[in-house]
DNA sequence: CGGGAGGTATTTAGATACCTCCCGGTGCTCTAAT
C-alpha cells in the first residue's frame, strides 16, 4: 500500500512527520502498538489514517472531556463526520440516540470510566471494532490504579470487543511504565516504536533558594524579565490564585490562574485565552496541560516541583513546541517535600479505614461508608477496587492484603518522587540525568544545556515576543458547542 | 510537614510574639432537586 499517497489524499501532506509511518505500518500489520513520540508529532494522524484504511471501527479512549471534544470537533473541521464522543456532555435522551446508531460512526472517542458502564459495554461489544487506541496511555499507570480505576479493565474491555489490534500512544513513559501499559492492555504481538523524550531547545535550570519569600521574589523576578508566554505550576490552588493577583500587583500583565476547582466553562474560556495570546502568564496547577497545543510557549517555572520525573517532563514538554529556545526553570526549597508526601499518603486509605472498610461494606451503603470512615473519593475508590480482589478470604487476611497494596503503591509513588528530588540535588548534566531515567543515552550535547552544563537564564535568548494578537475567535460559539457537545 | 489565618498575651494603645488550628492535586459519572 502507499501510505505517502493515502496521506496526500485524505490530509492532503506531503510527508510523514517522524515515527508517523512506523506506527501506522505496525497498526496496518495487525501488530498491537506502542508508539512514544515526542509531544506534537501528530499522534491523532496515525490512528486517524490508519482508521480510513482499515474496514471497522476504531474506538479512541481518552482521559479528558475537553480533549475528546476538541478532536472530534477538528475532525469536524476537516469534514469527517463519523466521528463522536460518547461522555457527560451528552444528555440522557442524546446519548441513548448516539448508542443506538453508533455502527454508523468511523471514529468513537470514549471515557475510560464510560467504557466500563455495562450498558456501553453492551453496545460497543455488538461493534465491529478493528481499532482500539489509547490515548495518553501513561495515564493507565500514573492514575490506575488509585485516581481512576477504570483504567485498569481496559483489558477486559478489549476481550469483550473481541481483541481487536490495540495502539497505545504517549510522549513520556519508562520502560517499566511501558511494560505496564502493554500487561493491562493485554499485549500480544507487538511492535514498540520508542523515540526519544529528548527536548533539545528547552534549556533546563533548577534553582535551590533558602525559603519560601525567596522564591516568591525569584519568580516575580522572572515573570517580569522572562518575554514570550509562559506557564507556572503549583502544588495548591490556593498558592496559584495568590501569586497570579500578586504578579498582576506588580505589574506583570495578562496573567491569570486555573485549576481543577474551577468551572469547566472558565477553564474553556482561559485556554482559548492563552492560545489566542491574551493572556501570557498562567499560574496553575498541574490540571492545565493535557490538550493545550500552543506552539509558542516560552517558559515553564515551577513554583513547586513535580511528583515524578515522567510528570515534570509531560509539563516541562508544553514549551517550545515551535522549535525556539525555552526554558525550564524549578524553583525549590527543602521544605518543599512535604507537601507532596502528604497528598500521596493521604490519596490511599490508612490501616482503620481498610480494616472498617473490610469489615463494613457489605453491610453498609457507600455514604455510610463515607462518613463512618471518613473516607475521600479517592480512598474509596481503591478500596471499593481491591475488597473484591480477596473477597473469598476471611477479613484479617483481606485487610492485611489490602495494607500490602497500598505499601506498595505508596513505595512505588514515593520512588517515583525521590527520583525526582535526586535530580534536582545532582551536580551531573540535568539533561544526561533525564535521559538516564528513560533508558537513553544522550548523543550530542545542544549549546544551551542545563544549569549544571553552565547555562544561565539571564543569557537566555530575548525571544521576539508574541505581540501579535491573534484575531478574535468566535470563542462563545467554540465555548457553547463544546458544552452542548 | 509547612504556611497562613486568627486568636491571645504582653505591654502599654499600636505592635510584636507566640500559639493553635486548618488545609493541601489530578477527573470521570450519576443522581436528585430545581
Amino acid at each position: 500500500m502507499d501510505l505517502l499517497k493515502e496521506l496526500k489524499e485524505n490530509f492532503g501532506y506531503r510527508a510523514f512527520r517522524r515515527g508517523q509511518q512506523e506506527v501506522i505500518e505496525s497498526v496496518l500489520s495487525g501488530s498491537d502498538t506502542l508508539a512514544m513520540l515526542p509531544t506534537g508529532t501528530g499522534k491523532s494522524l496515525c490512528f486517524q489514517l490508519s482508521g480510513y484504511l482499515l474496514e471497522g471501527q476504531v474506538i479512541i479512549v481518552s482521559p479528558l472531556l475537553s480533549l475528546m471534544q476538541d478532536q472530534v470537533e477538528q475532525m469536524k473541521v476537516k469534514r469527517e463526520k463519523k466521528a463522536i464522543a460518547i461522555n457527560s456532555f451528552l444528555s440522557f435522551p442524546e446519548k441513548k440516540r448516539a448508542l443506538e446508531r453508533l455502527h454508523a460512526f468511523k471514529f468513537i472517542f470514549i471515557s475510560p470510566e464510560m467504557l466500563s458502564n455495562p450498558d456501553i459495554r453492551e453496545a460497543v461489544e455488538n461493534l465491529d471494532v478493528s481499532l482500539f487506541v489509547i490515548d495518553e496511555a501513561h495515564c493507565i499507570s500514573q492514575w490506575g490504579p488509585d485516581f481512576r480505576p477504570h483504567y485498569l479493565l481496559l483489558g477486559e474491555i478489549r476481550k469483550g470487543l473481541g481483541n481487536p489490534a490495540v495502539l497505545a500512544l504517549t510522549a513520556t513513559a519508562t520502560k517499566e511504565v511501558r511494560d505496564d501499559i502493554k500487561n493491562v492492555l493485554h499485549f500480544k504481538e507487538h511492535n514498540e516504536i520508542v523515540y526519544s523524550v529528548d527536548r533539545r531547545n528547552i534549556t533546563l535550570t533548577v534553582e535551590k533558594v533558602d525559603t519560601h519569600q525567596g522564591k516568591i521574589n525569584k519568580l516575580i523576578d522572572y515573570a517580569a524579565s522572562l518575554t514570550g508566554p509562559g506557564v507556572i505550576y503549583f502544588s495548591s490552588r490556593r498558592l496559584a490564585e495568590e501569586l497570579a493577583s500578586l504578579l498582576r500587583e506588580k505589574g506583570i500583565e495578562n496573567v491569570t490562574h486555573y485549576h481543577g476547582g474551577m468551572e469547566q466553562e472558565e477553564r474553556i474560556l482561559i485556554q482559548q485565552q492563552f492560545l489566542t495570546n491574551k493572556l501570557r502568564i498562567i499560574c496553575a496547577t498541574s490540571a492545565f496541560g493535557m490538550g493545550i497545543n500552543k506552539e509558542n510557549i516560552r517558559f515553564i517555572i515551577h513554583f513547586h516541583f513535580s511528583s515524578s520525573l515522567e510528570a515534570y517532563l509531560q509539563e516541562i514538554g508544553r514549551a517550545g513546541r515551535d522549535g525556539n529556545e525555552s526554558a525550564a526553570i524549578v524553583l525549590f526549597t527543602e521544605q518543599d517535600l512535604s507537601l507532596p508526601l502528604h497528598l500521596m499518603e493521604g490519596e490511599l486509605p490508612f490501616d482503620h479505614q481498610i480494616e472498617g472498610f473490610v469489615n463494613l461494606h457489605e453491610s453498609k451503603s457507600a455514604d455510610e461508608l463515607y462518613s463512618a470512615l471518613q473516607l475521600s473519593e479517592s480512598q474509596y475508590r481503591f478500596l471499593d477496587h481491591y475488597v473484591h480482589d480477596y473477597s473469598g478470604n476471611d477479613p484479617a487476611r483481606q485487610s492485611q492484603k489490602i495494607k500490602q497494596l497500598r505499601d506498595e503503591r505508596l513505595r512505588y509513588k514515593k520512588e517515583k518522587l525521590v527520583s525526582m528530588v535526586k535530580w534536582m540535588h545532582a551536580d551531573s548534566c540535568r539533561r544526561e540525568g533525564i535521559l538516564r531515567y528513560f533508558d537513553e543515552k544522550m548523543e550530542d550535547r545542544p549549546a544551551d544545556c542545563c544549569d549544571i552544563c553552565g547555562f544561565e537564564v539571564k543569557n537566555l535568548h530575548t525571544y521576539e515576543t508574541a505581540a501579535e494578537v491573534i484575531p478574535e475567535l468566535d470563542w462563545e460559539k467554540r465555548l457553547e458547542k463544546i458544552l452542548m457537545g
